[in-house]
RNA sequence: GCGGGCGUCGCCAAGCGGUUAAGGCAGCGGCUUGUGGUGCCGCCAUCCGGGGGUUCGAAUCCCCUCGCUCGCCCCA
């Protein structure tokens, strides 16, 4: 069939599931608030170029997956596939750099065609942090304890954090010879992706899961081995900050990043719960970057959290769920009658005006529809207005979420609290009851703000 | 780009060569011509992702194709 149907690896977020990421989001946005960082927002669209400079053109992310194409103007454009070469370049434009150090964050959807798996999209979602202009180790810690924090303060469990310093270019160089050497030797050893990087990029072959690789790099000289004194206590500086802030961590000598702009610290939060998209949160030190999009040498770090994985192991843990319900009407107003539907339509807007969550019947179907919605709809109360209330210049009030025997069992949706007559009982109304319009206005305007 | 699994109504799901393609949820209508959640009754796939083939006969077997999904690669 040839339904309309969204693009391979786009995926609809539903109504269902924009509760848990709204609240996602707001807890990311309190914690970047409380730690002085500041959002940004970029095109989702840049010039390739961009891409090609900033990540690396020997990577697989600007080799195979970007979407890219000419516009009319046949400037080739591309998808951001990432947030850092974009806030970058923004943060150069725009002078931002010569205003002293920032620390900003950015969230949005990237894109990235691969085949779609588990954890994995072709537009999918990042929020990430950039700091820039901070050189120190204690910025290293701060940024990933923000991230760290973050992922805590959400629930999220089981969590692990991995830790490498890929030093300086310098420092890079060195091992890279090193490794290529050793390798050269077990060359035959290499499965066929591997003998192809040998000579393209080295370092990608540590993080190989090729089993007979696993084994040969057992044997491999490491990484933390050639870092120059310097860099090495610097990576010990940082070490030693998150063990003060007890945040515990492993070092993998392996661990190196896909992008071509990290140097220094490199860390990965991954967790066992996602099978073979382990990676929540990566990121790592990014020294040259600034300057090879043409700006000043600056420091920077950084890193970008995977929404859709988070997303993933916050449905595992039923921590957040909870509280995530959708908005439920306060009152649903059951309305017939051509004058009488008017009269509904104006107290609507009023209750709404006055901070009520209301939803109006707007069907014209009979009443006993109309009061099947109502229950569905989760309201606590039926505000009832049809022609003979409005010739009185009355609406009827009805609770509807008292309990009534037998009335429990089978229950679909959103049952659980079974309100009582909530404020209105207290003020003297229990049950049902006969209103004069503009007073339920006033009333209820005192129960929602209460 | 390469492997594995899967594709029947909006959702879940029976069926496994001959059925009018079960059933449940949701939806709609009615019993109750202005009053809710229960109950009862009725309606809701000429069609089984699409195309071809085998057969007297296919949702059920074969081929191709598309899509979904998981994994490799890579990354968040």
């Amino acid at each position: 069939m040839d339904k309309l149907q969204s693009l391979r690896g786009m995926v609809d977020l539903l109504p269902e599931h924009t509760p848990l990421w709204q609240w996602l989001e707001a807890r990311a946005r309190l914690h970047f608030r409380r730690a002085g960082v500041s959002e940004i927002r970029t095109p989702l669209l840049e010039v390739t170029e961009l891409f090609a400079r900033g990540i690396g053109e020997a990577t697989d992310v600007v080799g195979k997956e970007m979407y890219s194409f000419l516009d009319r103007g046949e400037r080739s454009c591309t998808l951001r596939p990432e947030g850092t070469a974009s806030v970058v370049r923004a943060a150069l434009q725009h002078g931002l750099l010569s205003q002293g150090p920032q620390r900003l964050w950015y969230g949005g959807p990237m894109f990235r065609y691969e085949r779609p798996q588990a954890g994995r999209q072709r537009q999918f979602h990042q929020i990430g942090l950039e700091m820039l202009g901070f050189a120190d180790a204690r910025s290293d810690v701060e940024a990933i304890a923000i991230a760290w924090d973050l992922l805590a303060d959400l629930g999220v469990q089981g969590l692990a954090l991995e830790l490498n310093s890929l030093g300086t270019s310098a420092d890079r160089a060195n091992y890279r010879q090193q490794l290529v050497d050793f390798l050269q030797v077990h060359r035959e050893l290499l499965d066929a992706d591997g003998q192809d990087r040998l000579e393209r990029n080295p370092l990608r072959i540590l993080d190989s899961k090729h089993p007979a690789t696993q084994a040969l790099l057992v044997e491999a000289p490491s990484l933390l081995n050639c870092l120059a004194p310097e860099s090495r206590e610097r990576f010990e500086q940082v070490q030693a900050g998150l063990t003060a802030l007890q945040i515990p961590f492993q070092l993998n000598p392996r661990l190196v990043r896909g992008l071509d702009y990290y140097s220094h610290t490199a860390f990965e939060i991954t967790s066992d719960q996602l099978g073979a998209q382990a990676t929540v949160c990566g990121g790592g030190r990014y020294d040259g970057l600034v300057q090879q999009l043409g700006g000043p040498a600056t420091a920077a770090i950084g890193w970008a959290l995977g929404m859709e994985r988070l997303v993933l192991l916050l449905a595992q843990g039923d921590a957040a769920a909870n509280d995530l319900a959708a908005a439920v009407p306060d009152l649903y107003v059951v309305n017939r009658g051509a004058a009488a539907e008017l009269a509904a339509l104006r107290l609507a807007r009023e209750l709404r005006a006055a901070g009520l969550v209301v939803e109006l019947d707007a069907s014209g179907a009979a009443f006993k529809k109309q009061f099947q919605r109502a229950d569905r709809s989760g309201a606590r109360w039926a505000a009832v207005l049809g022609d003979s209330e409005l010739e009185r210049g009355l609406v009827r009030l009805k609770p509807l979420r008292q309990q009534r025997p037998g009335a429990a069992a089978g229950g679909e949706g959103a049952d659980g609290e079974a309100v009582d007559g909530g404020g209105l009982g207290g003020k003297g109304l229990g049950g049902e009851a006969e209103l004069r319009l503009d007073d339920l206005v006033a009333l209820l305007a005192r129960v929602g703000s209460a």
